[in-house]
RNA sequence: GGCGGGAUAGCUCAGGUGGUUAGAGCGUCGGAUUCAUAACCCGAAGGUCACGAGUUCAACUCUCGUUCCCGCUACCA
């Protein structure tokens, strides 16, 4: 590897529409600052850059339904994140956010400079327009009807009851969400980064110089590459973000994507208005990015395209992207509300910064989805902070203030035994960088906590207590190696556990905690003083994890009571209207799944009169297609043909859609003649 | 459907340019011990390394196919 002289270390930046949970933690931040801690007690040139990311939709979304602006709704929730993090440790050379005018400059001058480069194309095309409040309508601003699962309130860009994602193009009845009127479709101009053009230089870069890259990161990438790249849309019409810097872009904005990542660099200048650019533009710094899996193709294609674009600035060396982290078997969501809420867990569990980091950590989602229970949570902190970490202090502390006043003991002559252990943790500092220098951060702390394995036998092999009767001499040389091991797991576990390592510095009277000084045994000088022994860490008892289960189990059952009630009624319609739709009885002659499609069932139907063909997105609900042939279902007969997959589908088959999303084919329950008319 | 990642002890995970008895932590069981937050320490049980073929003297490790999980992507009237 290339000799960097200077390491920026980005973590992806939260949007600001909710709090940190448990996952955001797990995958990015943690990770990122434990490297980031390490790298600083190796002395080494390390920038930390957090931030909220606080433009886009949602964020305008949620303030329209609060009735408040956007910008209280980013005040809040960046208060509260940037507070829990702080509180929990993550120790952020500048957290600052997309909201600040520093920002505000420097995306308008780097789109400016791109623009006048040529690197983007100008594209007009049709997009939904909303009349009355005469303003362009973001995919999210528009709901209606999802064509897949009927879901009255699907937005333009996903159905949230199927989770399908859309485009408003794809809604029936779209409606905008700001005056309740009809869309229209208008012409407008936007301007896309052509990530077709960069698409050599990236292959290049990633698939050829970058082979070292996590294997689901290189992974994605080179399936991204090898589908082709296409043109991507860097404004959007909207009020909420930061103004295109060109002629002609009234009323557009930055999309939010475009200018997030920019985030990075500008807190970097907020932080050093006058020092900020060899963090980002000089070939002797590595540049790292901390990231979720959502996020990889964005920051090792779009993002460096980004930069190669504006053409002053370095790429990536690393973008070490994290699995996802599961919750009790299910999947974190933020707006179902399962989730371990950062802010929470704090308020919840003071104190205790250090048990979520270790648990987290030791299960780390590095290469696979991982599974967070609380129940884990326990047992890692009982059997393993506790019983070997926190009891080997206790043990070696409680033993010196016994025998020798709470004053490191002499070292006399090593025995063979003394050695043999000594060598066992000789080699922890090469072992835990190797590992953190590969981002094996789950790996490393295990190595840490070795040393306190280590400690304990040493402990219990040559036990003190019994020599205490006959040899003090040999009780004052184990203690001060034990002593010293201690000083070594403070040391060792800084980056891991900084709370932790403080206390028991304090503990110690240990000032120095140079991570150079890893591994030997003169950490304490003989005769110094230490405090009374004070747990390290203590027991966590079941009442407390039942209750977070419990809280966990209330939030299920309040999920699923909600997605019970069924749908308001829609507004009315005429009668006339009704009239005008033609539903039939048929009969399902054939059914089967369509070749090269996950969703689409090709049914063929018995309509009484030549027969016809409707295909239905509905495939996943039925892995037997066959056992809907002889069923007499309900369908639109006069919907206009419309071409999928190369077919003609003459129709839309009825289903219902049940609690969880699913969709049941609507059948009739008692022998009709096919093409009756349902009125 | 295409592409990518994953599948190894009850649980969480290591592993290897293919080569003697496949590893760790936790859990379980047994033993020892009392300095310690009934913690620590020692030992044991527990695996046809997802499934099926192939290459090979030899495969958990390579190849092909299949299944399941996660993600991207197409499809959803």
């Amino acid at each position: 590897m290339k000799n960097f002289k200077r390491t920026t270390v980005t973590t992806a930046l939260p949007y600001a529409n909710g709090p940190i949970h448990i996952g955001h933690l797990a995958g990015v931040y943690v990770p990122a600052d434990i490297y980031v801690r390490y790298l600083r007690l190796k002395d080494e040139d390390v920038l930390f850059i957090g931030g909220s990311d606080e433009h886009g939709v949602p964020i305008t979304l949620t303030a329209r339904k609060e009735g408040v602006t956007p910008q209280d709704i980013v005040d809040r929730y960046h208060n509260i994140i940037k507070e829990s993090f702080e509180t929990f440790g993550i120790s952020f050379d500048i957290y600052s956010r997309t909201t600040s005018s520093t920002h505000r400059v420097l995306a308008s001058e780097i789109f400016k400079t791109i623009h006048d480069k040529g690197g983007f194309i100008e594209k007009t095309s049709e997009q939904y327009y909303d009349e009355k409040a005469q303003q362009f309508l973001a995919d999210r601003y528009i709901t209606g009807k999802c064509p897949h699962c009927g879901n009255e309130r699907a937005y333009g860009d996903q159905c949230e009851s199927c989770g399908t994602s859309l485009s408003p193009d794809d809604l029936i009845n779209p409606q905008s969400t700001i005056s309740g009127s009809v869309p229209v479709k208008r012409e407008t101009k936007h301007w896309y980064l052509p990530l077709d053009q960069h698409e050599a230089w990236l292959r290049q870069w990633i698939l050829e110089e970058h082979k070292e890259w996590k294997p689901n990161v290189y992974g994605q990438c080179k399936s991204w590459l090898d589908m082709g790249l296409q043109p991507r849309a860097v404004s959007r019409d909207l009020d909420w973000g930061i103004p295109v810097p060109v002629k002609g872009a009234e009323g557009k904005v930055l999309y939010v994507w475009f200018d997030a990542p920019i985030g990075y660099i500008s807190n970097t200048k907020e932080l050093l208005p006058n020092d900020w650019e060899k963090w980002w533009k000089d070939e002797d710094t590595r540049l790292l990015h901390f990231i979720g899996k959502d996020n990889i193709v964005f920051h090792c294609i779009v993002f460096p395209a980004m930069l190669k674009a504006e053409g002053s600035y370095i790429l990536p060396d690393n973008v070490p992207a994290n699995e996802f982290l599961n919750l009790e078997g299910d999947k974190i969501s933020t707006s179902r509300n399962w989730a371990v809420w950062l802010h929470e867990y704090l308020q919840e569990f003071p104190d205790k910064q250090d048990v979520l980091r270790y648990v987290l950590t030791a299960n780390a989602p590095e290469t696979k989805d991982n599974d967070f229970t609380w129940k884990d949570f326990q047992a890692r902190n009982n059997n393993e902070l506790v019983a070997i970490y926190g009891n080997f202090i206790n043990r070696a502390l409680v033993l010196t203030h016994k025998y020798f006043e709470g004053k490191v003991p002499e070292m006399g002559a090593l025995t063979d035994y003394d050695k043999q252990t000594l060598d066992e943790f000789k080699n922890v500092k090469a072992e835990v960088e190797n590992l953190l220098d590969h981002f094996k951060f789950r790996e490393a702390q295990k190595e840490a906590m070795n040393l306190a394995r280590i400690g304990n036998k040493y402990l219990a092999d040559t036990e003190p207590w019994k020599l205490a009767k006959t040899d003090m001499n040999r009780v004052g040389t184990i203690l001060n190696l034990s002593l010293q091991i201690a000083a070594n797991l403070a040391i060792a576990f800084e980056p891991f556990l900084p709370f932790s390592s403080k206390k028991l510095r304090d503990l110690l009277n240990l000032e120095s905690f140079d991570w150079n000084k890893l591994g030997r045994i003169d950490l304490l000088k003989i005769g110094l003083q230490l405090k009374k022994p004070e747990l390290l860490f203590e027991k966590i008892e079941d009442d407390v994890i039942e209750m977070q289960i419990q809280k966990l189990l209330d939030t299920k059952k309040s999920n699923q009571l909600t997605t019970w009630k069924p749908e308001a009624i829609k507004e009315n319609i005429s009668f006339d209207e009704f009239m005008k739709m033609d539903i039939r009885v048929g009969t399902v002659l054939d059914c089967q799944k369509v070749p090269k499609a996950d969703k689409l069932l090709q049914f063929r139907i018995d309509d009484g009169l030549k027969g016809r063909t409707i295909l239905s997105g509905i495939a996943e609900y039925y892995p037997n297609p066959a056992d809907l042939i002889g069923k007499q279902v309900l369908f639109i007969a006069n919907f206009p043909p419309r071409k999928l997959r190369g077919i003609d589908s003459e129709g839309m088959i009825l289903s219902a859609e049940n609690p969880d999303g699913s969709l049941t084919v609507v059948q009739s329950g008692v022998p009709l003649s096919n093409g009756s008319k349902v009125v």
